[in-house]
DNA sequence: CCGAATCCGCACAGATACTG
DNA sequence: CAGTATCTGTGCGGATTCGG
């Protein structure tokens, strides 16, 4: 998790760790359910408050919006808010956040091809 | 979450959301902390559950057995257990369990790369 | 339409103790 | 050493309300 960069540029101990806890701040933020579904909801687009609500099924008011500032909080995501009455804000992944959301995707896709082989290994397991 | 090519094999209606269903239900098994990091932990080799306790930094007796078990029920992990005195559990990944460690490792890789700017994001953010 | 704030129940997670 | 069970509290997450 660190470069041999890295190892020259810092003070060895005392920096070291503030990386690595650091480091696992953003995983813990990250690793979590609903944060990776939104990202995957946003994709290449844009999307409204409203529109995220619908696309990422089962998330509610609460969880969405604090998600989304967790979310803009760590640069994953821009905010534009359009000073229009009634308001309209409009959600974006930034780079940071398009090149994460290459992983979910990847998540995605192991889902997908080892689906059944998991069905199976439940089914052995509860039975 | 469904590719084209599964659309054209399976019975349109019932069956594609029970697949969606099972995918949800997976994808939040495996898209939490603990279970990531425990998998990230295995990597490729085998560990007792004493060992892994030490691996997962912070992780309790409770959340490593729970998760492991789930981990387990789904297929990811082997669980061998030596009937010595005392006892010897040890765990593994599986192959499917492989395959997901290599998205772990993707995760772990783009937390690296983008620390500075998410540090920088959130001063901003906080500020 | 979007989001902050509040209330509240329930599930998660820690601590502890006990069994094999 | 590994796992289960029980107890307890904290905090997540849902529902609702109010404000901009």
């Amino acid at each position: 998790m660190v470069t041999k960069q890295q190892l020259n540029d810092l003070p060895p101990d005392a920096d070291l760790r503030r990386v690595d806890s650091l480091a696992r701040e953003i995983f813990s933020d990250v690793a979590n359910k609903w944060a990776l579904l939104i990202i995957e909801a946003l994709g290449e687009g844009t999307l409204r408050f409203s529109e995220l609500r619908g696309e990422v099924e089962g998330i509610s008011h609460k969880m969405l919006t604090q998600n989304l500032r967790m979310l803009e909080r760590n640069g994953l995501v821009d905010r534009t808010v359009y000073p229009t009455v009634p308001p309209r804000v409009e959600y974006t992944l930034t780079e940071p956040g398009r090149a994460l959301r290459a992983t979910v995707d990847a998540i995605c896709e192991w889902t997908q091809q080892y689906l059944g082989r998991i069905e199976d290994a439940r089914g052995r397991f509860d039975g």
